[in-house]
DNA sequence: TGCCCCCTGCAG
DNA sequence: CTGCAGGGGGCA
C-alpha cells in the first residue's frame, strides 16, 4: 500500500494516538511477521513514532524500537469496528495492546513485517542504513539530487526514482505521478535529461509528495489511515491507473504500460 | 542492473 | 482461469 504520503499519514495517526501508552500485550498470529522477541517491548511505553522513508519506527522506552514495514497491502488500525470489519480478521498479523488502545497490524499479503531491535543493532540495521536521502529533508537539495542523477547516467528516470537507496519513499504512484509534472517519460536515461526537466523533476518530486501528505495519502487499493480512513490523492492523479481517460492538461488518453516489470502510467503528449 | 519470488485476493 | 497489485530481497 504505502509510499512516503502514506506511511506519514498513519505515522501521524499513530503519534497522535499511542505516543506515551504502555504495551499491554502483544498477540502474533502469523510469527513470521514479527522478527525479534515480543517479550523484550511488554510493558513499556512507545516514546515516539519516527519514519524513514516507507518505514516506520516507534521508539520504545529503555531503548528499543519497532521497525515496521508495511509493503504492499499492510494496514496499522486502532478501530476494531470499521465499517463492516470487526477485528481481529483473517487478516490481522500482529495485535499490539495498549492500555486503552489496541493496535491492529492487518496484511493480506504478508509481505509486511514488524521487526524489534535494540539501539546497538539500529546502527546496524541493513535496510535503514541504505535508505537514501529523505525528501523533506533540508540535505534534498537540488544540488544533491543533481550529483544523484549524474551518478547513474545509463539508469531509466522511473527506476532512479524508485531505488530507495537514492531518495526514500517514492514508490510506484509517485514515480509515474513526478515524470507526469516534470514532462519526462519514465524510461528515458537520468544522463540526457536537460537542465530544465532536472529542475523541474527535482520540483516535481516534493510538490507531489507534500500534496499527497495533505491530502493524505493515495487510497488506490488498500490503503487506509488509522481510522481506516482513506486518503484523497486519487482525486487529483493525473496519470497513476487514469488510462483511458483524458489528460487533465492536454486531454489525450492516458496511456499505461509495462516498464521494469511495474505498472507505468503517463501522457504521450505531456511527458517526452 | 534486471528478473523472479514472497503471498493473497480481485478484476477481467 | 490468468494476470495483476502501491515493496523489496536475492539471485544471476
Amino acid at each position: 500500500m504505502p509510499e512516503l504520503p502514506e506511511v506519514e499519514t498513519v505515522r501521524r495517526g499513530l503519534e497522535q494516538h499511542v505516543v506515551g501508552k504502555e504495551i499491554t500485550k502483544v498477540t502474533v498470529l502469523l510469527e513470521k511477521m514479527l522478527i525479534g522477541d515480543s517479550q523484550d517491548i511488554i510493558d513499556k511505553q512507545i516514546i515516539s513514532i519516527g519514519r524513514r522513508g516507507k518505514l516506520l519506527i516507534v521508539g520504545i522506552e529503555g531503548g528499543g524500537v519497532v521497525l515496521i514495514h508495511l509493503r504492499m497491502t499492510g494496514q496499522l488500525l486502532l478501530k476494531s469496528k470499521i465499517g463492516n470489519r470487526v477485528l481481529p480478521d483473517k487478516h490481522t498479523r500482529v495485535v499490539l495492546e495498549l492500555e486503552d488502545e489496541v493496535l491492529y497490524f492487518q496484511d493480506q499479503r504478508t509481505f509486511g513485517y514488524f521487526e524489534l531491535i535494540n539501539n546497538a543493532k539500529l546502527k546496524t540495521n541493513k535496510f535503514l542504513n541504505a535508505l537514501g536521502v529523505e525528501p523533506f529533508s533540508e540535505l534534498f537539495t537540488f544540488e544533491l539530487f543533481g550529483s544523484q542523477l549524474k551518478k547513474k547516467l545509463k539508469t531509466p528516470v522511473k527506476t532512479f526514482l524508485l531505488d530507495q537507496t537514492i531518495i526514500a519513499g517514492i514508490g510506484n504512484i509517485y514515480a509515474d505521478e513526478a515524470c507526469f509534472r516534470a514532462g519526462i517519460l519514465p524510461w528515458r536515461k537520468c544522463g540526457e535529461l536537460e537542465e530544465a526537466e532536472i529542475e523541474k523533476l527535482y520540483v516535481a518530486i516534493k510538490e507531489v509528495l507534500s500534496l499527497s501528505v495533505d491530502l493524505g495519502g493515495a487510497s488506490a487499493a488498500n490503503y487506509v489511515d488509522v481510522t481506516g480512513g482513506k486518503g484523497d490523492f486519487m482525486r487529483v492523479a493525473n496519470v497513476y491507473r487514469q488510462q483511458g481517460k483524458p489528460c487533465r492538461v492536454c486531454g489525450s488518453p492516458i496511456q499505461k504500460t509495462k516498464f521494469g516489470g511495474r505498472g507505468t502510467h503517463f501522457c504521450i503528449q505531456c511527458q517526452k
